[in-house]
RNA sequence: GCACCCGUAGCUCAGCUGGAUAGAGCGCCACCCUCCGAAGGUGGAGGCCACACGUUCGAAUCGUGUCGGGUGCGCCA
């Protein structure tokens, strides 16, 4: 069930009567009417923008369209009042019934409530996290592996058809330079001293990969020239470094579909075939860029490259595909692999990057726009830095010395439902703030506390109407007699629940998974002050001693709301608390 | 220099494909707390939505410009 679309089905209908009656013009637009809830409670239950909208094309005053369309809802029996208001707002006032139907509905359908058919099984492919395998995840990577697992359940919840997809970028100079750090680790292994000169990943995590090379190789490696040893060692070195990200990722929960290499591309004819494509386009070219302006590369000269002319997409300058020593540049493997993911027969994609990566986003929707002939959307996500705290103390981090602070480290102390709950409370082009101390704390301005407090709160008076003979199963709960629940704090707590569906549905469109969080705060703040208010009147009590079919009803919107806490939660990929400790 | 992101209460931030008197938490002030489950509750003050112009019946939201902060800008990925 979903309210908010039902009654938006409902004020379109009565526009068609309307226009049947001949009192509106055939052949209006009605996509824009939206059915919102009212900014203040005071005007009513819902809103309906219709007679404002459809004033100018139908040639007629908003507020004769809204008294008319008026007319028509009131008519309608879930319709209790329907009142023109201010420029040409239409507020409905809706029987109390429609409010408890919304809560039978929500048990009646338990975790499907909210699902919504907005993606029509459109399938979308999501890329993220795509950490070059080089070392474990640290916290920069982590908000970008939340954020895209849970804007992928957000979506297919909402009726897409979603693929977890990652990016090995181990086709690079950057899995060279690990190779070479490994080797250092196997002579370790075999009690030599290692060089680790400027430029090499000093991490400690590279020393267990010595040991497997030894164990591997023996000595048979050691004091031979690099060309005898790179691409083996290489090999097993990204081996090992994804093992480990699969780790990470598992320890945080997420879970890939499908692992997809740069350099399984190198070789096969995809990457040349795709700049062909583009090519035969007349969007490659070779040409000389511009010096770039401002602050000049020291060493800069004009060079003449492979260039892709992104500018004719909305790039600010045309981007080299080719380096000067004729092998391809980072951005041509991507290319070749976006269009094999086009090919895939993906209706939309999505790329997560670091807020780092923000000047790659042109040329990439530029080379995906020409390879799908404009078809397929490509939205990119860029994540902002999450800022460690530990004391009110800025923690410091130096990849350099390789002493960064890890997915594992922070997943292990503070625990994976807290990180990724606070992953997701701020949207995803904001900074973040993560304090050690203040997500772990308890408290009311510790939304994921809050929001398992009210969890854990509903399961208790679930436990307590069960052991005074209650029945409790959804189903039960379900048609339990709800004409009890006509308190204020009631009411506003199952005007909630009926938003559900509604911003599942606003959050999907514009792919922000936070908008979740935020409402489950929300729900979770309505919850509380019901609960609160029980403290005051002992009939708010969830519970009520000796009174089963009271204690039914109120049990009924306390589950009702679990089922929502559940299901977003779930998309989060949070564990709801069953009891707080 | 150019591009992208950001600028909302003292602080940290929400704000719906443009809607009515712009919201929450913290902090501050007042009152309450022998309350199913403690780690509090209720209420209040606090705003030129950076600034200017424009589009619109209507702008925090869209457009242009200015200012301020962040990020990026040819053979790194």
């Amino acid at each position: 069930m979903n309210l908010f679309a039902d009654i938006r089905s409902l004020v379109i209908d009565a526009l068609t009567a309307l226009t049947d009656l001949g009192r509106l013009p055939a052949g209006l637009d009605l996509a824009a009417v939206a059915v919102e809830p009212p900014r203040d409670p005071a005007h009513g239950d819902m809103a309906t923008n219709a007679a404002m909208v459809l004033a100018k094309p139908a040639g007629m005053k908003p507020r004769d369209i809204a008294e008319a369309l008026a007319a028509e809802l009131a008519a309608d029996p879930r319709v209790t009042s329907a009142e023109v208001a201010g420029p040409g707002f239409l507020n409905l006032r809706l029987a109390p019934g429609q409010w408890r139907e919304v809560v039978s509905a929500a048990l009646a359908e338990g975790g499907d409530y909210g699902r919504v058919p907005a993606g029509q099984g459109e399938r979308i492919n999501i890329e993220f996290v795509s950490a070059n395998p080089t070392g474990p995840m640290h916290v920069g990577h982590m908000r970008g592996a939340v954020f895209g697992d849970a804007l992928a359940s957000l979506l297919a919840f909402a009726g897409h058809e979603v693929t977890r997809e990652y990016y090995i970028n181990d086709g690079g100079a950057q899995v060279d330079v690990l190779a070479r750090s490994a080797y250092e680790r196997y002579r370790e292994a075999h009690g030599l001293e290692p060089a680790i000169s400027e430029g090499l990943y000093p991490g400690d995590y590279l020393i267990p990969v010595g040991e497997a090379l030894k164990a591997r190789f023996g000595d048979s490696l050691l004091d031979k020239p690099e060309s005898e040893w790179l691409a083996q060692i290489r090999d097993v070195a990204t081996e090992a470094m994804m093992a480990t990200i699969r780790d990470d990722l598992a320890l945080l929960g997420v879970e890939m579909d499908v692992y997809s290499s740069e350099k399984a591309l190198y070789g096969t004819g995809r990457i040349e075939a795709a700049i062909a494509r583009l090519e035969q386009a007349g969007l490659i070219y070779e040409g000389t860029l511009e010096p770039p302006k401002g602050k000049l590369p020291e060493d800069w000269e004009p060079r003449q490259q492979t260039l892709f002319r992104s500018t004719d997409h909305g790039d600010d300058v045309d981007r080299p595909v080719r380096k000067s020593d004729g092998s391809w540049t980072y951005f041509a493997p991507d290319i070749a692999y976006h269009w094999d993911k086009i090919d895939r027969g993906f209706d939309a994609l999505i790329d997560i990057f670091g807020a780092d990566h923000g000047g790659y986003v042109k040329r990439m929707q530029a080379a995906v726009r020409a390879l799908s002939n404009g078809k397929v959307p490509l939205d990119i996500k860029l994540i902002q830095l999450v800022k460690l705290w530990k004391n009110g103390e800025p923690f410091k981090m130096s990849k350099r010395a390789g002493t960064f602070v890890t997915l594992r480290d922070v997943v292990e102390q503070a625990g994976r439902d807290v990180t990724r709950f606070h992953m997701l409370t701020r949207k995803n082009d904001a900074a973040l703030d993560f304090d050690f101390a203040r997500v772990l704390e308890q408290s009311k301005d510790n939304p994921v506390w809050y929001v398992q407090y009210g969890s854990a709160r509903i399961n208790s008076v679930l436990r307590r109407a069960e052991e005074m003979g209650v029945d409790v199963s959804d189903a039960a709960l379900a048609r339990a007699d709800l004409s009890i629940l006509d308190h204020p704090a009631q009411i506003t707590l199952m005007k909630k629940i009926a938003e559900w569906p509604r911003t599942v549905e606003i959050a999907a469109r514009a792919h922000e998974p936070h908008r979740i969080a935020f409402f489950l705060y929300e729900l979770a703040s309505d919850l509380h002050a019901l609960w609160n208010r029980g403290n005051d009147e002992p009939a708010l009590r969830f519970v009520s001693d000796g009174d089963p079919s009271a204690t039914a009803a109120k049990i009924a919107l306390a589950r009702a709301a679990g089922v929502v806490i559940s299901a977003g939660l779930g998309i989060l990929g949070v564990t709801p608390a069953v009891e707080m400790r």
